[in-house]
Formats: C-alpha cells, structure tokens, sequence
DNA sequence: TGACGATATGTTATATTATAACATCGTCAA
DNA sequence: TTGACGATGTTATAATATAACATATCGTCA
C-alpha cells in the first residue's frame, strides 16, 4: 500500500522534506475548503514555516522569517495566524517549548503525543489510544471529566541516541 | 490505616488546609536535611505561598505575596527559589499554565500526571504507572529514550461538574 | 454595481513570564 | 580571620503573548 498522503515516521532517516512541506500545504488547503476556513497567503506562509522542519518553531522565530517577504508583520501577525492553524488541527503547540509544531494527521480529531528530542529537537507526534485511554480511564475513576490532553515526553530520539551516551 | 503524613486525595472535599501547608514545610525541611540541603526561610516562604491552595501559582502573583514581606524581592528572588524547588522535587512546574504547585509526593522520584480543573483551578497529582508505562512502551518501540514526561490534563473536577454541564 | 457586514490584517502599545550579569552578604571551615 | 562558597540583592533586559483600535479585503445582497 503506497503512502502517498502520509506524513513520515518518527524520526524517520533523512526523507524529501520539501514534499512533506508540500503536502500539508495541500491538505490544509483541502481541509479548508472543505470547512469553509479561509487559508490566505498569510496562513499559509506561516503554516509553512511550521513545516520548515519537524522541529516546534517559536513564535518569534516565524516572525522573523515572515519578514523577509511581509515587512510589515509584528507578533499579532503571527500569532493571529497560528491561532488560526491550531483552531483547525494544523498545528499543535508544545507547551513545554513555547513553539508550534505541524499537526501530521490534521484530517480528523485526535489526542496526541509529542516525543521531543532534547539533542537534535525533532520532535514526532503520536497517536496512540493505549496512552489516551490509559489516562482517560484514570481521570473516570476519580470522576474527572477530561477535555484536553496535553503530552510531552523529552528524551533522546533513536539517531541522537549514540550521542547521547558519549557526551551526557 | 491512619494517613498520617499524605496530602489529601486529589479533589476532597475541604479539608484543612493549613495542616496541608504545614505538612508540606515539615517534609521539606526533613528531606533538605537528609540532604544537606538548605531550606532557607526565603526558600520555606516561597514553598508555602506555592501550597497556599491546590491550585497553580504563577510566579509574579508569588513575587506580589513575597513582597508584603520581603520589601526588596525581585523576579529573580522569586524564580531562584522555585529552582531550588523544583531540583529538589519539592515543586513542580505546569507548563501548560506557566504555573508551579505543590509536590504531593517529594520523597521519591516520581513519574506524575496532573489533572487541571479548568473551573476552579484545583490541580491533582496523579502517579499512574500504568500511564507512565504506557508511554514507556510506546517510547520504547520506537526506539526513543526517555527522560521526563510531562502530562498535564485539562477538564473538569468532580465538584465543578455540574456547573460544568450548567454553564457549558 | 455598490454599499454593507463580516472577516482578516495592520499598527501601536503593553502585559506576562523569565533570565543575565554583577554586587553584596553570611556562613563555615581551614 | 580570612577565604571560598553558596545565597541573596539589584538593575537591566530578553522572550513570549495579548489588548485595542484602525484599515483593508471579500462576499453578498439590495
């Protein structure tokens, strides 16, 4: 089965960044439209520069970059703009990073789970129901009703991992 | 069994608090003294403000409390002492709300999940292995090693929830 | 078409959270 | 007693985020 719309692996090797970059572009605009949300050039450059990598990208950072090409931009510029991305799935916000980080399955709802690098910052999202549900089933027995989850593991990722053990 | 020396359970009904305050101080200042660690008053001051309630506390509103008695108290004052804390597990840090509470359990290292009601604020400690687990294990499978967790739940406590369902 | 309403963006200022850098103080031990 | 170290004082500034109001753009309907 070809993956032909599927975000990489976790820390997956060296891949064709520019085409990972250029599909999600594809897909919030297809999301959008379908939802009758306007992703203008702004969103999208902004969306863009989140995609730069799969590291979270600081706010200030994507100003920054924005720039270049919107000499005008000042912070509300940005975070309108991510406001935006994250009110429809396209982007997450890591809470431990203070950045924004793309949403690599942004076509239906879903709780996720960051592993974050702490050497090359990589940073792969997760969705796995046995984490999920773990905590859900927990929070139900103490009669907490859950709304949001927010997980962030650090750690070292499998190609930091040599590194790691030499210089700790 | 009497639970003698246990903070309340996560979202009791009221309970007195002061005695909690005081726990809390008694257990830091044994284990500062287990470690040859000091607990000075400026740190104990800090730490008290920090369990005045169940619920985070930011570090300016410490700073605003630190201040009625310590007249020349500055962020830094405040931020080195949630540091000392925080090292020695006697706080932690809500990154999600940029905010510190209580440790309900610092004698032991600990994996800890928190449950954050967005009503009222009141924020429980949780230490769920199978969640910790879980997380390991997934971690695991792809070859990520882990070195914390941050896991911070938004929702609704018991007590808020039909206020919850009232005013949605 | 063109005027209106809604949404998006521009612009300026400021709030909030956190740290850098260096000075001073206090304590303990040699 | 002095020197080293850790703690605190002090001033300044960095980094992140939002408020508030002005202007522009887009789609719709009279």
């Amino acid at each position: 089965m070809p993956l032909s719309r599927a975000q990489p692996s976790p820390f997956q090797a060296s891949h064709d960044h520019d085409s990972c970059i250029d599909e999600a572009l594809d897909r919030a605009a297809q999301l959008c439209e379908e939802r009758d949300a306007r992703l203008t050039a702004l969103r999208r450059e902004v969306l863009a520069l989140v995609w730069r990598g799969h590291e979270p990208v600081g706010a200030y950072a994507m100003l920054e970059a924005l720039r270049r090409s919107h000499s005008g931009a000042a912070p509300p510029t940005v975070y309108r703009a991510l406001d935006f991305l994250i009110e429809h799935g396209l982007i997450h916000r890591i809470e431990s990073l203070n950045a924004y980080v793309g949403c690599s399955r942004p076509e239906r709802p879903h709780v996720s789970q960051f592993l974050i690098c702490g050497r090359c910052g990589a940073t792969a999202e997760l969705d796995d129901p046995m984490i999920a549900e773990a905590v859900l089933r927990r929070a139900g027995e103490l009669g907490f009703a859950v709304e949001r989850q927010t997980i962030e593991v650090r750690g070292s990722c499998p190609r930091c991992q040599p590194a790691a053990a030499q210089a700790p």
